[in-house]
RNA sequence: UGAGCCGUGGUGCAGUGGCAGCACAGAGGACUUUGGAUCCUUUGACCGUGGUUCGAAUCCACGCGGCUCAGCCA
């Protein structure tokens, strides 16, 4: 596996791991990634694949890729087959451990059985309603149900005629006779298996009882061996009842621990709501990129390399938190900053004629292709009389602080000369539509000879050298910190962002893109990083920004 | 008013009886052919009250605050 390249973590899981080794309570680790396959994985799931891969990983240990799929009713094979697509993008690799606990439903049944003879569970008749009224609140027990003290014999005549697909759905339960009066209510006599004549995506219709999700999960460890069975904090209360199925099925027993699962600032991480998303056609699909779906960050340009730093740098702990959604965007920087290809783009073009520059000639000015990285080598940008560059870049009356270009002011055009601006060319409306400018040829390359300096250097591109394109910019999805926090009425749909997605379709790119592959990543030189969306098509080039570049400039103009 | 868990700068995570630290964010500066990157400086925290101790973020007690659980979801 990939070493994370930050600092190695040292938190509670690991010093339990290291401590059970050093106990001898296992002598091997071994985990597993359980994803129901409902649904796409998010950044959280990212953190919690960090986390079981990563420490077995650590431990020198193995991580199994296991499908919770014990509820036919939502899981599908596309989440199945888009679920390993990511995981493994993300760069981690179960090897030839897949499961699927529907693998074990016959094991599982037999357990059922097996508890039904020690008198440890029982064919329940109640109906839902019923079955909460005698379940009790959270302050009073619960009392037992009319059909608990059935005999073994009728319990197992019971479930095997609910096997057989006798009882509609709903009609009965298997439960299991624990506690009634327990303080948690997962105790009180929770149901192992429903009846649910369903055809489930990978036993077809094999099956019309299925195991819930505490019957299976603990079972499931423990025929894998697995040592470790590391899940999100809100199974912690479930943790009394995997230790009472596996001890009372007198079993392997592996330890849950619980840890924290994601949140972070100004996005959702719910699949319920991602869903939602989808659905009502609120976002253009499970990969649109303003999810925080993995296969949203990809195609928004992420790399697993910086959602893999982020998992690392926001560690593991039982507390509820709420990561810096800035902080995904550094890591992201980061990591791009010293791969991607600088480029120059603008995508909001203003067009420059430089008035004493020859008309018709060519130059080709050698530009870096990666500051960060010199063998990333050079590359030929043509430079001519028509340019274009960005509309931000120049100010008719610039204010305090503004160092681009303005009427008389000289400026450096990236790695080609000094351009001073001579004329303001205004259409009937006063908008400014071109600018003229001179050169100082004995700038070439962008340094003066006579040593005098320009206050900045802006990025261009040759008019009829460049190559158009379609930008689309992302803002966040959610205007609000906490896309929940709504008031009286409203939903969370209330807060998405409404400007989250700006689409740019006359952008002109240097020609050394032309032709670049579905997912190349680029730095546009003082703009941001982006990304070759799948979109782009017969030559048409479609980028997805990924996330801007700092602006500094961008903070004076706040501040004002 | 049941059971379980959690409280350290704005955010996240360390510190487990001995000078409260790291990262992100914020502020300021240096440098710069990206107002990028890089480098430097800097603001800012132990939920509260008692107790134990020479010494407490850490151990104990009592409060306070937050989260989870009353699906035949996972």
């Amino acid at each position: 596996m990939i070493p994370e390249p930050t600092s190695q973590p040292t938190d509670f899981i690991r010093a339990a791991v290291a401590e059970d080794l050093k106990s001898g309570r296992y002598t091997r680790v071994h985990t597993r990634f359980p994803p129901e396959p409902n649904g796409y994985l998010h950044i959280g799931h990212a953190k919690a694949i960090a986390v079981d891969f990563g420490i077995a990983a650590e431990f020198g240990g193995q991580c199994n890729l296991r499908f919770d799929d014990t509820n036919p009713v939502k899981e599908e094979q596309e989440y199945v087959d888009m679920i390993m697509a990511d995981i493994r993008w993300l760069g981690f690799d179960w090897e030839d451990r897949l499961y699927y606990a529907s693998d074990y439903f016959e094991q599982l049944y037999e357990w059922a059985v097996q508890l039904i003879k020690k008198g440890k569970a029982y064919v329940c008749d109640l109906t839902p309603d019923e079955m909460r009224e005698y379940r009790g609140t959270l302050t009073e027990p619960g009392k037992d149900s009319p059909y608990r003290n059935r005999s073994v014999e009728e319990n197992l005549d019971l479930f095997a005629r609910m096997r057989a697909g006798e009882f509609p759905d709903g009609a009965r339960t298997l439960r299991a006779k624990i506690d009634m009066a327990s303080g948690n209510i997962n105790l009180r006599d929770p149901v192992m298996y429903r009846i649910l004549h369903a055809a489930h995506h990978r036993t077809g219709d094999q099956w019309r009882i299925y195991p819930l999700y505490d019957f299976a999960h603990g079972q499931s460890d423990s025929i894998e061996g697995i040592t470790h069975s590391l899940c999100s904090l809100e199974y912690e209360i479930h943790r009394p009842l995997y230790d009472w199925y596996l001890d009372t099925l007198e079993i392997y027993h592996p330890r849950q621990i619980e840890f924290a699962r994601l949140n972070l600032s100004y996005t959702l991480l719910s699949k319920r709501r991602l869903l939602q998303l989808v659905k009502e056609g609120r976002v253009r699909g499970w990969d649109d990129p303003r999810m925080p779906t993995l296969s949203g960050l990809r195609r928004r340009g992420y790399t697993p390399e910086s959602i893999r730093d982020f998992c690392a740098r926001i560690g593991v702990a039982k507390n509820d938190s709420v990561a810096d959604v800035t902080l995904l965007e550094h890591c992201v920087r980061e990591d791009l900053n010293k791969r991607a290809a600088r480029v120059m783009g603008v995508l909001k073009p203003l067009k420059v004629v430089i008035e004493n520059y020859p008309e018709g000639q060519v130059e080709e000015m050698e530009a870096i292709n990666n500051p960060e990285d010199a063998s990333a080598g050079t590359r030929k940008a043509p430079f001519s009389r028509e340019l274009y560059i960005e509309q931000d870049d120049f100010r008719e009356t610039p204010p305090p602080k503004y160092y681009r270009l303005s009427p008389g002011r000289e400026v450096r055009l990236r790695y080609a000369y000094f351009v001073k601006c001579v004329g303001v060319v205004k259409d009937a409306n006063g908008q400014i539509v071109e600018l003229r400018c001179t050169y100082d040829p004995a700038t070439r390359g962008g340094d003066a000879p006579d040593g005098r300096k320009v206050k900045s250097t802006i990025h261009w591109v040759s008019a009829p050298h460049a190559v158009q394109a379609e930008v689309r910019l992302y803002d966040r999805l959610f205007a609000k910190e906490n896309p929940d926090d709504v008031p009286e009425g409203k939903t969370f749909l209330d807060n998405l962002n409404p400007n989250s997605l700006e689409v740019l379709p006359m952008c002109f790119v240097e020609p050394s893109v032309k032709g670049a592959a579905h997912g190349s990543r680029y730095q546009f030189e003082r703009s941001g990083y982006f990304c070759v969306d799948p979109d782009s098509a017969n030559g048409k080039l479609v980028f997805n920004r990924t996330v801007g570049l700092k602006d500094s400039w961008a903070k004076v103009e706040k501040s004002r």
